[in-house]
Order: structure tokens, then C-alpha cells, then sequence
DNA sequence: GTGAAAGCGCTAACAC
DNA sequence: GTGTTAGCGCTTTCAC
């Protein structure tokens, strides 16, 4: 015996059980309110002895939608990631939602991959910090409600952290600790994000009237950021801020290694907030409310089932610095 | 203009333009080697040409069979989970299957709801550490193909990480550097790998002639880390080993907290080696393999599909320790 | 090797 | 209010 093998109750034996026609059965799921509430109570009860369920594949071929949507983001183990991932499923299992999760490994192929497997499967879409062209989002857009994470294209549906509010009370925060020499690390090249620190970054140090020095880590991970503490030092900055916290950590690391102390001998600021006060020490970051990025994506999404594509929405949602032990004074 | 209007191709579609049937259009896809040359390259071309691909949801109502899975755990957020959950995204994407998340947060009804909702429309399903009786668990493997990661039921499918030769390691380390007395402090109480690891401490411990405390502390999180490491040290053991790292980590800032220098007062040892040596001291702890444990759940789930419940596999995945800086001899 | 036709389980007009 | 009847897009016998 496998389980192929058909033992679930379909709506007719519910049906001829029940002495009622098929569509009667399916309007007591889906419309109790336009039948008898004695038919509809019998279905229903003939149902629930048989053990019978609406078959959501069915469902779906019938009516167009799926009632599942996906979910892609670069790299599932990032930090940043997870809580967003979190926050997105059980926002959508408020609408009853069911989600596929994608994980591109930063790789624009797969990730287009990703999608065409999804994209006949699903009622829509959100893309977290995608590494695909404007041209490839924009196509798939075409063909099903998608909503972008970080990464702004015009008339589409995004929700953007924006960074610049934080970076600004960060690089303001360091200015009033004295440093006159700021760093900033970056992250992905390809990053939407990155781009937008980096600028904010740049901009709040020139009102400020700051040195700043660009070091690039690439990928951002632990070990990149911990090779990174060394450019950070040689180019003389007495203070950095680094694409995320990820790579904090790591310059973290990697000042300790090279005997650098932190905060005394040089600051150090991150961005996400994802990793609480369990770095040593406790990292002042940039907060940056992926849970609610998660959440307003899929409203969003939600929102725009059977609407029209190319809406412009853009929902932005601020940052601000959280201050822990990572930064201080300039010696 | 909206996305539900039937903008796609269909087969109808393709077999008129190439001048076939429906069946020959499906076979060109299917089982190419049924046909001739030209036909399949005639077929594929006006394919290709009207942008027609078939349509999954079809083709699951007709053959009973989705090529989607779901993965299911207690919370996306640990950072145990996240590796686990790519690794097996990645595994799947080569049988072409796709995944469905679910977030249980720990919560045995939010599992048991999500499963509902998931059996209907995948062909299998893994859970990993798992919150649901053997009695639901079981009842779900009647339905289709399951396979569990740490949980261990008799007659299913499952991958176990055996802490045991870890934590046998561990303990031995603990005791060579002159430990007398250790503590352990355990997780969720309904968690399988818990209940495993501490008895294989106890055992390690009770071999070695050492004196054992048993702190609990509940979830696994930092926060609950941090709050027992007044526990660790009212109990008088000069080590502890954690039920994971997050605990670990957590209980090496309480321990900071307390200014009590770890390793030179306490020895603290994780498991599952999910931060790498990203705390501070590096953590030693009992690494786990948990990307190994998704790709194999993958393999065992797909070799299973067709095949019958009840088969009994139990794949154990062994552990070892990785010995940094958070241990050090007994002063 | 290819076609015709009967489903897969459900929904959605359209009748009555 | 409830039944009838077409499909949704594909696969799969069974013929030829």
C-alpha cells in the first residue's frame, strides 16, 4: 500500500452521501451563507464523518488561485533574514496563505530559476534583497502580483528600510564622540541596500564635514568582515560603520585579533540590528525593523491580489541608532 | 487588466499551432523518447515560441503528485535551523521539488495546523525536531511520506544527531582538565534532542565519577541563557555544557554580567556549532552537522515517495566536539 | 508513433 | 436555495 494510492474522500462522495449535488457541497465551504443553515449543517457533518477536505490542488485549477505565494531571499542564513523570514509566514498564515521559500545563494540565475518554478504555482511573489536586473523583476511582475524588499523600482509594489535616518544619527553620534575619520565597509555589490548606506553614509559625513575612507568586504559574512579589520586600521579611520552586522561582528573579530581595542582605540557601528547584545561587546547598530518589512510585504501582496500591475507603492519604513557598547570617545 | 485573466498558453494552444494532439504536446514533455525526432522538436519549437510551459497545478490534479514538499520548524529564528532549512532547500531543488516553509514557534497546535494545511498539496513533508505527539506524527505518516530530523519514533523515517559520542567527548575534556563537578543546562522540555543530550551527559558524566547539577532554562534563546548563568554558578560546578549555542552564548554574557571569567572560573560548552567562533571566548561545543542532516532528509523523503508507511530507517548522524577558548583546566 | 476521450476534484455560470 | 453542466490544463488508457 503507498500513499498514492486515492483514499481521500472527494466532494461527490461527500455529495451522493449526503444526497445533496456537488456544487451544494462546495458552496457549504465556501458559501454557507447562500444554502439552508440545515443543508449546510449536514454537509458539513457528512464531511467531517468521512473525513473529507476541500482538495486545495483542485481548488486551485479550478479558480486560478492557489492561495500560496513565495518567498526568496539571497541567503537564508544571514541573520538578517531569518526574523523577516519569520514574520512573513505568519503574517501570511493570517490570510491563510501557504509559502514557498527560495533561497538564491546571492546567484541572480538561480534565483531566476527560483521564480519561473514558482511562478505558475503561485498567487504572488516577494523578492528580499534581490540580486536580479530591473528588467527580469519587472517581467515577472507582469505576470503576478510581486512585491519587493529592498530594492526600489519605479511602479512597483517595495517596502524599503531606509537606512539614512539611522546612518545619519550614527555618523552624527561618532562626530560627537570626536572622531573626525570615518570608514564605511560595504556589503554585496549588488545590493539595493548597500548602495543606499553608502550614500547615506557619505552624505551624512560630508554634512558633518568627516574624512571618510571605503573599505569593500563583498560578501557579507563573519569571516569577510574579520578580514576586513585590517583596511580598516591601515586606512586611519578611528571609526567605522559597517554594511551590516554581520560584517560588524566580524571587524569585531578581527580587531580583537590584530589587539585593536574596541570601543577605546577605534568605534565601531553596525546595521540590521539582528544580533542583539550577543556580540562582544554589545554592538551599537543601526535598528532596522526587518519583522515589519516581513509583515507589510505580504499585506502588501495581499492587498494587490487581483489588481492591476505596475501600482507604485512605495512603503518606507525609517531606522534609528541603537547605542550599546561598541562605540566611544576618539582617544 | 489583472494577473488572474488566463494570459498563458495552454497545451490546446500548442497542439493546434503545431498541428498535434493535446497527448502528443504532453508527451513531447514527458516522454520525448515515445516520439519522433520531429515531432518533439516540431512540438518544442511552437512551444517555446508561444511561451508555453506546462502548468504544475494541472499536471499535480492529474497525477496525484505535486513536486512540492514542505519543511517544517519550531522556529526559523534559532540559529540551528537556518543552515538546516538551506541545505535542504538546496537538496530538493535537485529532484526539482519545491518547499514550503512552516514556523511552528514552538507551538504544538500552530505544527499540527500548518501540517493540516500542507498534506493536501505536497508530496511529502520533514520535520524537524518536531513538537507533536508520536500519536499525530504518526497519524500524519499515514498520509504521506515523513520523515522526522531529531526525533526518534519507531517505524518511520528519520535522521537522528546523536550527541552522545559529542558529548562523551566533552565531558571527557571537561574531566581531563580537572572538572569535578558540571552542570548541564537544558532546553525546551519537549524537545527530543534535549531529553538525548542530557542523558548522554549524564551518562558521560556518571563514567567519569563526576558530579552532575541540572539547570533548566526552558527556551532557547540568548535572553534565557543569560538569566541561568547565576544558576551555573550558584550550583557550585566549575564547567557547564548548554543544550545549544544560543544558550551558550547567552550564558557566557550572564557570566560576563556576573564578572566571572569564563574560561579561567567556568568552562562553558555549547552545542550544535552554529555561531562558528563568532562569541567570545570562541566557544567550544559539539558540532552537529545539521547541514548534513537536510540534505539527507531530503534523499531518505524522495527515496520514499511511492514506497509504503511504515518503513523503518534510522539515519544517525554522528557528533564531535570542537574545542576553542571558553575551556580551560579547573583552577 | 499518434490521436480520441475519459477523467483528476473542484468551481461557477446558468437554470429552475 | 439547490441542481446541471461546463470547464480549469493536464495525463493516461485504449485504439488505430
Amino acid at each position: 500500500m503507498n500513499w498514492t494510492g486515492g483514499k481521500r474522500p472527494t466532494i461527490s462522495q461527500v455529495a451522493a452521501q449526503a444526497g445533496v449535488a456537488r456544487s451544494t457541497v462546495s458552496r457549504a465551504f465556501s458559501q454557507p451563507e447562500r444554502l439552508t443553515r440545515e443543508t449546510v449543517a449536514r454537509v458539513l457533518e457528512v464531511a467531517k464523518q468521512l473525513g473529507y477536505t476541500p482538495n486545495p490542488v483542485a481548488q486551485a485549477l479550478s479558480t486560478g488561485r492557489s492561495r500560496n505565494i513565495a518567498l526568496v531571499v539571497p541567503d537564508v542564513a544571514n541573520p538578517f533574514f531569518p526574523p523577516l523570514i519569520r514574520a512573513a509566514q505568519r503574517k501570511a498564515e493570517e490570510y491563510d496563505l501557504c509559502v514557498f521559500l527560495g533561497d538564491s545563494d546571492e546567484k541572480p540565475e538561480r534565483e531566476d530559476q527560483l521564480l519561473e518554478r514558482f511562478a505558475s504555482q503561485v498567487d504572488g511573489v516577494v523578492l528580499v534583497s534581490s540580486r536580479l536586473s530591473d528588467t527580469q523583476i519587472w517581467a515577472y511582475a507582469q505576470r503576478m502580483p510581486l512585491v519587493l524588499i529592498n530594492r526600489d523600482i519605479d511602479n512597483m509594489l517595495r517596502v524599503l528600510i531606509d537606512s539614512a535616518p539611522g546612518m545619519e544619527d550614527a555618523v552624527t553620534h561618532l562626530a560627537e564622540l570626536g572622531h573626525r575619520h570615518l570608514a564605511y565597509v560595504s556589503g554585496p555589490a549588488t545590493s539595493w541596500s548597500n548602495a543606499q548606506r553608502r550614500t547615506a553614509f557619505r552624505n551624512a559625513a560630508r554634512r558633518q564635514g568627516l574624512e571618510v575612507s571605503s573599505i569593500s568586504a563583498n560578501r557579507s559574512t563573519y569571516e569577510s568582515g574579520r578580514k576586513s579589520a585590517e583596511r580598516v586600521v591601515a586606512s586611519g579611520a578611528t571609526a567605522c560603520v559597517a554594511f551590516d552586522d554581520l560584517l560588524a561582528q566580524g571587524i569585531l573579530a578581527g580587531l580583537a585579533d590584530l589587539s585593536v581595542a574596541v570601543p577605546e582605540q577605534i568605534s565601531v557601528v553596525g546595521c540590521d540590528d539582528v544580533l542583539g547584545s550577543t556580540t562582544s561587546p554589545a554592538l551599537t547598530t543601526i535598528s532596522n525593523h526587518c519583522v515589519a518589512a516581513g509583515e507589510v510585504a505580504i499585506s502588501l501582496l495581499v492587498d494587490n491580489f487581483g489588481g492591476s500591475p505596475a501600482v507604485d507603492v512605495r512603503h518606507v519604513l525609517k531606522t534609528h541608532l541603537v547605542i550599546r557598547n561598541s562605540t566611544a570617545a576618539r582617544k
